[in-house]
RNA sequence: GGCCCCUUCGUCUAGCGGUUAGGACGCUGCCCUCUCAAGGCAGAGAUCACGGGUUCGAAUCCCGUAGGGGCCGCCA
């Protein structure tokens, strides 16, 4: 049993796309669940679209999703270098060989000829691909080119019959080499074409698994004839779906965000866009719908990928987002709320006191279940950490009968009290209940003067939690300001 | 145009010859309840794209058709 190794090769062009991370995340799962390495390659052999600073975001991107790498660019490995621009000389080396063996030929055709004749073929009704036409030049005729100063770029010389790719998730695909023109793998400025780069890597780095979109379904029968050209073992190969917008159409824009790092902006837990994107593109074999990053490798089989396309439902990302935030170590939630916080000026841009922190995370632990994405956090923290004010929907209740009486009677209550917590909190409500009932104030009467007394809100967390996060002196004041506001409202 | 892939509730899916076609999101209702959520329960929602076969029996196997998608670059 030879080991498992799987690469994710990203193109340093952009910021990680949604369905590029999903493709990250199938391989990392595979790699994890065999035991086996997990490699990221940086596909920068066009060096003009790529960026330190693309490769850089995606990096974090990565890792911001807890897909830890074993090899790659930043931090090496056995089978280095991790980025294609820097393994220029070995994919000469190689092209090379397949020059001497006669595997591949220079082709000097121009771009704009290829190009009309592309147009052309297209137009007759024929396959748009490459006819063929350096493919048998002549010692003179090649000598001729030469002569002109023209600058050929290298073909592979795509050998006849049928080629077979073994996909792990839909069985045999066969091909013949006929729909295969024989494609660039040098350009003739030297530079090495995507197909060359990866099968030499992919062998070079003894990748075992290639798990990839189906978009490289055509590509893979372009690359198996290469390895095999390369005398490099054929991967196995693994085609995952592709994910669709709302409307069946390629995901864009258009339709949200696409980003990682934009869902990460909105508040997107990284255990829910893993769990989603794994839910998306693959079916575990319970009927457990939740997980985390570990469960999910636990959990993973390749076979088990899905192969129509999905369409991504941001209605269910949300409900994992929510599940996931209830489920997270408080600390860690608080911490992550903080910054959204702060850019709605709920609470200082200064560093928190150890009391302060503690404050918040009593307020979140109170208003989390209602959170689909963090970024919502400020509406629900708003009634403990801005000045107070009674909101316009909840200035019906204080004309509520008994709003004086049951106001009167809480602060009672917290004045023969000390600091509240939770609990004590729940023996105030439950006091203010026993006291009432005779009255006839009961339910809604009792309690909305209550909340509004407290936060001058009427919607909020259970009585209980806010009274353990005011202060004793702060909750007066905002009962006192009540009464004060319902009796001018009144007169 | 050619080649290739795909097709089960609105959405993600389970199913791999005999099931009342299961689950999840969303939706609706009820419960809990001082409110909004969360949570619990229930319900509506799928002639399994269509048409032919094979079979005692087909969502499941075979062949067509249609629709959707992908690829056919000196992009990756």
């Amino acid at each position: 049993m030879s080991e498992v190794r799987v690469r994710f090769a990203p193109s340093p062009t952009g910021h990680l796309h949604i369905g590029t991370a999903r493709t990250a995340l199938l391989n990392w799962l595979y790699a994890r669940k065999m035991d086996g390495s997990f490699i990221v390659r940086v596909e920068d052999t066009d060096l003009s679209r790529s960026t330190a600073e693309f490769e850089e975001s995606i990096l974090e991107d990565l890792a911001w999703m807890g897909l830890n790498w074993d090899e790659g660019p930043d931090i090496g490995g056995g089978f280095g270098p991790y980025r294609q621009s820097e393994r220029f000389d070995i994919y000469r080396k190689k092209t090379d060989e397949l020059l001497e063996t006669g595997q591949a030929y220079r082709c000097y055709c121009a771009p704009e000829e290829l190009e009309e004749r592309r147009k052309a073929r297209l137009a007759a009704g024929l396959m748009p691909k490459y006819e063929g036409t350096c493919r048998e030049l002549t010692a003179e005729q090649e000598a001729a080119h030469l002569a002109g100063g023209k600058k050929a770029a290298l073909r592979f010389r795509v050998p006849d019959g049928t080629i077979t790719i073994r996909d792990l998730v839909r069985g045999a695909i066969d091909f013949s080499s006929e729909v295969i023109g024989d494609f660039i793998i040098l350009r003739s400025d030297g530079s090495p074409s995507y197909h060359l780069a990866v099968v030499v890597d992919d062998g070079e780095m003894k990748v075992s698994h290639v798990i990839r979109g189906e978009d490289h379904i055509t590509n893979t029968a372009k690359h198996v004839p290469l390895f095999r050209a390369l005398g490099y073992p054929v991967p196995e190969f693994a085609h995952n779906a592709m994910i669709l917008g709302p409307d069946g159409g390629k995901l864009s824009k258009r339709h949200g965000a696409t980003s990682v790092d934009e869902y990460r902006q909105r508040g997107y837990l990284p255990e829910a866009i893993n769990n989603y994107l794994a839910l998306l593109s693959w079916a575990p074999e319970d009927t457990k719908e939740v997980f985390l990053l570990h469960e999910l490798a636990a959990a993973f089989k390749i076979d088990r990928i899905s192969k129509s396309p999905a369409i991504f439902d941001i209605a269910k990302l949300n409900w994992l987002n929510g599940q996931h935030i209830r489920a997270a170590g408080m600390e860690r939630i608080t911490n992550l709320c903080i910054p959204y916080l702060r850019d709605a000026g709920l609470i200082d841009e200064d560093e928190l006191s150890e009391d302060d922190f503690a404050h918040l995370v009593q307020i979140i632990e109170a208003v989390r279940g209602n959170l689909t994405v963090l970024a919502e956090i400020p509406a629900y923290a708003k009634i403990f950490l801005s000045e107070f004010e009674i909101e316009p929907e909840a200035r019906e209740w204080l004309a509520e009968p008994g709003l004086p009486e049951v106001l009167g009677e809480l602060r009672e209550a917290l004045v023969a009290r000390g600091e509240l917590d939770f609990d004590a909190g729940k023996e105030v409500v439950l006091g203010l209940r026993e006291h009432f009932k005779a009255l006839g104030i009961t339910g809604k009467g009792l309690f909305m003067p209550v909340r509004v007394g407290l936060t001058g809100s009427a919607k909020g967390p259970e009585l209980p939690y806010i009274l353990n996060i005011l202060s004793k002196e702060e909750a007066l004041a905002r009962i006192d300001a009540v009464v004060e506001e319902a009796k001018k409202a009144r007169q």
